[in-house]
DNA sequence: CGCTACCGCGTACGGTGTACGCTTGTCAAG
DNA sequence: CTTGACAAGCGTACACCGTACGCGGTAGCG
């Protein structure tokens, strides 16, 4: 028998295409961290020599570049219908969700010096929308900073929690066992009768936190 | 000649200690990031084999432990006699100037697993600051993760910040570059009209936006 | 059929963190 | 003064990492 209906079956179901190792990587890194995603591993996990992934990808940064990219443009652009605060509140919590499917990106959204396109293009219909509802060009970056500051603080924050929102009082004991009893009141209190307590989820403080400076700058806007 | 007068002088100066160990960590990180700190590279700069820094340090997480305390301690606690406010606002700026004078420690201030001492007192401290001023316990928890998620975000992004608050002009004609003009109106023109102009340095924004979200927390506490 | 372009691979180099056991310098007790 | 214990520092080794370089096979075209 010949071998070409076996290449044209078989073949490209394994080929290697950018698509696919970019695909893989973000499911290793999904599921254990950036640090857990090394070359090998991935070619590994493609059923693939480590080399091979080279001819798809220039190198670990730029295979990490597009990796943000795809979050953002995992993200959606903000609504341009509704008010801006709407718009900027929605959008906020689209981010905040990504990189709660991300972790791995928290820190590197913002941090290379090559944004893809997705990036670009959020950044701009962010500002955009802002613009149109009628921020000046310095309210504007006031505004985006103080944002996206939030946001990703937020994120890293809560990322770094050392805990699930779950096992609250285990981890906080072994944080505080070290020390002697009362060295910590303050601490301790706001622990034992707060965070502890069976319905306090600490992603709910983001929503509260939001409105706050969504509030502030509509105050600034409206006093300028 | 006997030996103690020599081993008593010479002995004691180039003897290893966790103490020497760390501040050389903490000066090759502050120079180079964290990725510039490797196990081998410090041993050399403490001139000393590499297996030696496990005498003082039980791995290299321990070694990175013991250096975000470092920073921890560095930031002072919160002054107890001022009006909240005050207070809170000196201790974020004394955050941000901590975190500006040891970039590499960002991402790991709320993220290690065992805080140590100078750790919990901080947030003690700052709790303890919060209730004296009249916060609830609920309060207290959202102003603290309003707070801090705003200024680690804020450090996050404004490190992550690909330029140095000088070049902008160049940075962002690079980042543009490939990409068709007027594909980005909106980001176009907040970088000519405001970022790129001279007077303009990113880090301002900072005491910005935490007055504004001082503001919201001082209206959210008077309407309780 | 032959050519070319590309894809995946093998090997190798210089880096990393660190486990394990040896050597050597220091000091206390005999 | 000798001896022995103890800790500090070291040498070697292992398993991993990212990736430079060049080879071989295959696909699709002329």
């Amino acid at each position: 028998m010949r071998m070409a209906t076996e290449a044209t079956r078989a073949e490209p179901r394994n080929r290697l295409s950018r698509e696919r190792v970019l695909q893989m990587a973000l499911a290793t890194a999904d599921a254990g961290g950036l640090e857990a995603l090394s070359m090998r591993q991935l070619a590994e996990a493609l059923d693939v020599a480590p080399m091979a992934l080279y001819r798809h990808v220039a190198n670990k940064d730029d295979l990490i570049d597009a990796m943000v990219d795809v979050v953002f443009s995992e993200i959606g652009l903000p609504l341009a219908g509704a008010n801006w605060k709407a718009s900027m509140r929605q959008r906020a919590i689209a981010v905040r969700d990504a990189l709660t499917r991300h972790r791995w990106a928290i820190g590197l959204m913002e941090a290379r010096r090559t944004p893809g396109p997705a990036n670009l293009r959020h950044h701009d219909a962010v500002i955009g929308r802002l613009r149109a509802a009628g921020f000046s060009v310095v309210m504007t970056a006031h505004a985006y900073s103080l944002l996206d500051a939030y946001i990703y603080g937020f994120a890293l924050t809560k990322m770094n929690l050392p805990f699930q929102s779950s096992d609250v009082g285990a981890v906080a004991e072994t944080m505080l066992a070290p020390f002697p009893v009362n060295e910590y009141p303050n601490l301790v209190e706001i622990l034992s009768d707060h965070v502890m307590l069976p319905g306090y989820d600490f992603g709910d403080e983001f929503e509260y936190g939001l409105d706050v400076i969504l509030d502030g700058l509509e105050r600034e806007l409206s006093s300028t």
